[in-house]
DNA sequence: AACATGTGCAGGAACGTTCCTGCAATGGAG
DNA sequence: CTCCATTGCAGGAACGTTCCTGCACATGTT
């Protein structure tokens, strides 16, 4: 029942009759060794099923071994995290390095301690206490999405151009609609405050009033509800309405149809965060794929590279959007 | 830059005017000393702010101080899987343990190595390689609800009472229908097998045919909108329609109305599997409550609990379901 | 007084790596 | 042939913890 008596590098250095040194350095490419007697040392190693004892390396080294990931609790929405979570975990494997979910200690009573060598943010929030306890940690601080917290500065950041993405979804609703509403969360994110931006800029220049609806963060579909039938009652009407975050767009369609509307027939309806559930609806939903997948696995790649000081601290990634219009905006099209 | 060259066990055993073993011995409660002394250590430990370096300590005790969790990638029902790893994240983390993700390993050439104290296996998939690759690994997995795979046998497990669960759910939907259809994921998880069977005999016991639509267990939407046109042909028809996956009875709904049907008047729609989604829709959905956040942290309670040595292999936790009634199933009272 | 028993602690060997240092052998330049 | 640089490897000290062993002293028992 006892663990087995794992292979170690002194039974790898017996078998071929060498130093631990030599083993350590034929493994690890460092040292001065021929390429015949790595390849030697490699092939014994391999032939025995010798893996690293991490623990030892990790205390040598003076690292963890794993990287964090936090991200705000949200109640609906969920879906794009856990892309981003599945993608930095592919990829922190790929580096040899663990990916560690870090929740939010709200009950916890004491701070546990947290033994990380580097941490990713998924959409730092504006006052969250926990970006200040990671920050605290000492380690390299990777985001996606900036950080707006006054003074923030952090090793590295993944990002969406999301006042691109803003613009390409309005000007393709442009088409078949004048009236576009916006249900958008506040500015706690840089996501919320660029889409805000975008939408007031673009409003401006096209001539139109912004007719913005507030709908929390950590958004239920009630807050959606509510916004939706406040936007059917704007003077001179809507005949579009983008509903920003993940999930939202559904309950925005259902309560459209409550209100006596129908989509695409006469409202226009998007979503500004494009999740599978809104792929394959009897009524698919107009988006922007943010690749959230994409998202996690680069920001785990930069922090293993940051980690690896292949990089320099302050490293910034844009990462491309892209729009998958759909029936809920093609009235032509849609039945 | 670099790390400022942490507190360790000689630094308080210096400024403590004893050996790192009383210190040692002090802070873990081993060792034959009386409360004072210990008491002594550990405010000089506090005051100093020393934590135990985590590498040093799993490589002493032959640990890694993690344990993983992994889940069958899906592309809906998300939200059920994203509870669970939150739960069992934070109970992880009470117990000193940290929660590590792991990926599928489609993709990766070489197998990864995997370090870790144990596993939570969430929804064991029959087939699924991955089972094979974890239970492998040598230590404990415990799984939330049962690996099918014959033979199978694990330190560990926590189940919902799914038959219990499903006849709840049906007894709920008899008040005010007569031919309940049943969209349902195959046997390769102890879940679906357990509500399909338990379906079986309650149809039996009625005296009504069971109506029974495969929809996969990697469900989409559009899966699901075709099963709820098929059930909708079914000889006598159909007055209510259970859709089992989480995230599914959305698109049930949304397909029921393309096909002419109004729910709840003339068509009872409830989803197995509750979430956060089907709660605050326009029309809210009957479902289950099947309480994944709790799932997740007993699993991650009992592994470190056998971790620990505090219970036996072979520990078996049922959970209990609760049957959340909302208006897609409530014709009296739904408008 | 002699002896067992228990208490309070210290010493030091591991755990499996990494990496710094050192030393023989080799090879070319003078 | 001598000298120095380079190559190929070995020795061994850390990293910070746990835990086995042992020693001194105190307290009871005959």
């Amino acid at each position: 029942m006892n663990a087995p008596r794992l292979i170690t590098l002194r039974d790898v250095a017996r078998a071929a009759g060498v130093s631990t040194t030599t083993v350590s350095d034929a493994l690890s490419g460092r040292g001065r060794l021929p390429a015949a007697t790595r390849e030697r040392v490699a092939a014994i190693a391999r032939d025995l099923g010798y893996v690293a004892n991490r623990s030892a390396r990790n205390l040598r080294s003076g690292r963890t071994g794993a990287i964090g990931l936090y991200f705000p609790e949200r109640t609906i929405g969920l879906e794009y995290y856990m892309d981003v979570a599945m993608g930095a975990a592919e990829e922190a494997l790929a580096h040899d390095l663990a990916l560690t979910l870090i929740p939010a200690t709200r009950g916890l009573g004491r701070t546990p301690s947290l033994h990380l060598d580097g941490v990713v943010v998924s959409d730092p929030v504006l006052g969250d206490p926990m970006l200040q306890t990671l920050t605290g940690l000492g380690v390299p601080v990777v985001t996606c999405e900036r950080d707006l917290t006054p003074g923030a500065r952090h090793a590295g950041r993944i990002e969406s151009d999301h006042v691109a993405g803003t613009r390409t979804l309005l000007d393709h609703l442009a088409h078949h609609s004048t009236q576009i509403a916006l249900l958008c969360p506040g500015e706690e994110t840089s996501f919320g405050l660029d889409v805000r931006v975008a939408y007031q800029a673009w409003c401006a220049e096209t001539g139109r009033k912004p007719l913005i609806y507030d709908v929390p963060l950590v958004c239920e579909p009630q807050d959606v509800s509510r916004a939706v039938a406040e936007a059917l009652r704007a003077p001179g009407g809507v005949d579009a309405i983008i509903s920003v975050p993940d999930g939202g767009a559904n309950s925005a369609v259902q309560a459209a149809f409550q209100h006596g509307r129908h989509v695409p027939g006469d409202l226009l309806v998007a979503s500004y965060v494009d999740s599978p559930s809104l792929r394959g609806l009897p009524l698919p939903i107009t988006a922007i794929d943010i690749a959230p997948r994409e998202m996690g696995r680069r920001a785990a790649k930069m922090l293993a590279d940051l980690l690896a000081g292949t990089i320099a601290a302050g490293a910034v990634e844009v990462l491309p959007l892209e729009l998958m219009v759909r029936a809920s905006t093609s009235p032509t099209t849609g039945r």
